[in-house]
DNA sequence: TAAATCCGCCTTTTT
DNA sequence: GGCGGATTTA
């Protein structure tokens, strides 16, 4: 298909800083894809331009459309990944500069979560009952978005403001880093080393940014930096699927961004004019937004439809019920996703699709090919967070989380009343833990031995086969026994024994990479460890979050669990309020091209209760000529 | 020292 | 209804 005026020219416009307003199904991936072939077409090279995505999925989409357009070969050297992918890749390079040694660990929210606990509690004294942290916590991030000292934030209490410079030496003593630093890290390395700057400057001379109204004020900061040499930046967003407030993301950046050329791409090719019309209806009830004339030149087509299941179970067996009519139909699995609020809602739609009968060719089948995006599942898995925890110590020393995590993992006789005094040691005298164990391992045969093996890991990871030396270590630390011992069911055990040799696996995968690379992209992306052993584009049903299936599209799309208190959520009145929830919605209806049902239960099980639901309200700013309500049970 | 039991919190969304 | 952490019990 040709693409249109404005699309031709947001492809076409390849110099200086462009901003393109591309409504939901405007044709935005493709703009980018297309932009990029273009670039090269022009004789730009590959290497130097910087795809810049917020998800992980979104990324590989775009590699995907890139690949396929212009060939594998060309397109990977194309570099197209998250803000926070990126940063790591810069870090692992320049982190040194800053103080960090390249080896840094990146600490997810868990560990986040424990070293707050942690310092909380040093701060209050052992017997102080601990506050509620999320205020807290929100005021953590957001100080570390802006790439903020303790000095510099903006505190509510000087409790918060003391954490938070804990909390940063605690990160440079660990060598870690996280999340929201990997961004303000870069930015500062970028800031102090202006030669290091201009290395990348010059290395990547043409910038795009998707999803642009998601940006926070530290990415927003890198974007500008990296972009002030050659000022080719183009950024590509819609204010009308900013749902990323919550992280610090500032639609501003994108209302105010200076342009050298604005284009808009307001024809939707993607859904029907039905679809397009129903979303439209829905986000003309938010107050703060660029009024603006999405439109859809494709026909009507059927309507959407919604029903009202009795139970949680009810909706998701009616969903799957249609799921198999859709494929009957001649549907493929994968044209079919079903988006919810989050991701707890996932279970039931699994159970049913597990339990699916359906015809091929006439033969009964049992169970429903499906995959679920995101949710933390595989990585929270407590022999995969161990055996990750050895990495991650082994890689870097310094790591305190993941060496306590596995000082007594399996259980070698550390005890926790003798960890406690050695941490009293390592906290007094202000050396890091590994050292005092080291220093102490005399005293001790478990922890000589505890020292030693993890001296002599560190040696054989130096040389490959990495998943060759993970194998020793498993062996080496009896960890198959150590499940046994552990785990009652059979079942149990076996399934844990499964996810260790995946482990493994994802590993042996990792061809080429280092063990840090390793763990880093463990970390950056949940996906990688069960993805890398299956295949991408596989023929199965989708599952996701709304926030997940941004910049997505399906034939089908299956919005469940509309029921005040999920969607709008209740928790997110309070922080980015109604509107980003509606804007929530609208992403979750433009995601369909042709097939949309909403769906609801009257009653749903929420952490082992039953209660009653109602309808979300933004289901009625649907206008009824849209819409036909179903029974669950009974097929349009 | 380790197993057993209890308690509280949890579930918003992503990197 | 599940999990991590703390407290109690063997």
């Amino acid at each position: 298909m040709k693409l249109n005026e404005p699309q031709e020219q947001a492809v076409h416009t390849i110099k200086g800083r462009v901003l393109v307003l591309a409504g939901a199904g405007s044709g935005k991936t493709r703009v980018i894809v297309h932009r990029i072939a273009h670039l090269i077409s022009r004789g730009v090279d590959p290497q130097s331009i910087l795809g810049l995505t917020f998800t992980n999925k979104a990324a590989a989409e775009m590699r995907h459309r890139l690949e396929s357009l212009i060939g594998a070969n060309v397109g990977k050297q194309v570099t197209l990944c998250t803000f926070h992918s990126f940063c790591m890749q810069v870090l692992r390079k320049e982190i040194e500069r800053l103080g960090y040694t390249n080896q840094f660990s990146l600490y997810d929210e868990r560990d986040m979560n424990r070293l707050i606990q942690q310092l909380t509690r040093e701060m209050l004294g052992h017997d102080g009952e601990l506050p509620s942290l999320g205020p807290t916590k929100a005021a953590l991030t957001n100080a570390a978005n802006r790439g903020q000292t303790a000095e510099e934030g903006t505190w509510h209490d000087s409790f918060s403001k003391d954490l938070y410079g804990r909390l940063t030496s605690s990160l440079r003593a660990y060598n870690a880093v996280s999340f929201d630093s990997l961004i303000s890290l870069a930015i500062q390395l970028f800031e102090e080393h202006p030669a290091v700057l201009e290395r990348f400057q010059e290395r990547y001379q043409y910038l795009m940014i998707d999803e642009y109204q998601d940006t926070n004020p530290a990415q927003f900061r890198l974007a500008e930096l990296l972009s002030k040499k050659y000022q080719n930046l183009c950024v590509v967003g819609d204010d009308d699927q900013s749902i990323y407030g919550w992280r610090g993301a500032e639609v501003k950046n994108i209302l105010n961004f200076k342009a050298d050329h604005t284009i808009k791409l307001e024809q939707n090719y993607r859904s029907t004019s039905i679809i397009l019309e129903a979303a439209n209806a829905v986000i003309r009830n938010n107050q703060n937004r660029y009024d603006k004339k999405l439109w859809s030149a494709n026909q009507k087509d059927e309507p959407i439809e919604v029903f009202n299941a009795p139970t949680d179970i009810d909706e998701a067996n009616a969903v799957i019920n249609r799921i198999i009519r859709l494929h009957d139909q001649g549907l493929k699995w994968k044209d079919m996703a079903i988006l919810y609020r989050s991701n707890a809602l996932s279970r039931q739609f699994e159970v049913a699709l597990m339990q699916a009968s359906w015809q091929k060719e006439g033969k009964w089948m049992r169970g429903i090919p499906y995959e679920v995006f995101g949710g933390l599942e595989f990585s929270e898995r407590s022999e995969i967070k161990d055996l990750l925890a050895y990495l991650r110590a082994i890689a870097n020393p310094l790591d305190q989380e993941a060496l306590l995590r596995i000082i007594n993992v399996p259980r070698r006789g550390i005890s926790d009343a003798y960890l406690d005094q050695l941490t009293q040691a390592n906290r007094s005298s202000n050396t890091p833990l590994w050292n005092v164990l080291e220093k102490a391992a005399g005293e001790k045969k478990a922890l000589s031995a505890f020292v030693d093996l993890m001296k002599e890991a560190a040696l054989r990871f130096k040389t490959p086969p990495l998943a060759d030396t993970l194998t020793w270590l498993i062996d080496k630390i009896n960890y198959k026994k150590a499940i046994e011992e552990e785990v009652k069911s059979e079942k149990m055990r076996a399934f844990k024994w499964e996810n260790v040799q995946e482990c493994v696996n994802a590993l042996a995968q990792e061809e080429g990479g280092s063990l840090q690379d390793f763990i880093a992209n463990t970390t950056l992306n949940r996906q990688t460890m069960q993805n890398k052993s299956k295949k991408g584009h596989e023929d199965k049903v989708h599952l996701m979050t709304f926030h997940s299936a941004k910049g997505l599209e399906f034939p089908a799309c299956f919005l469940v669990g509309l029921e005040d208190g999920i969607l709008p959520h209740e928790k997110s009145m309070m922080q980015t309020g109604l509107e980003e929830e509606r804007r929530l919605f609208y992403v979750g209806i433009t995601r369909a091209q042709k097939h949309l049902t909403l769906s609801m239960a009257r009653t749903r099980m929420r952490m082992g209760k039953t209660s009653p639901t109602n309808p979300s309200r933004f289901l009625f700013e649907i206008p009824k000529t849209l819409y036909k309500v179903a029974d669950h049970k009974i097929f349009a």
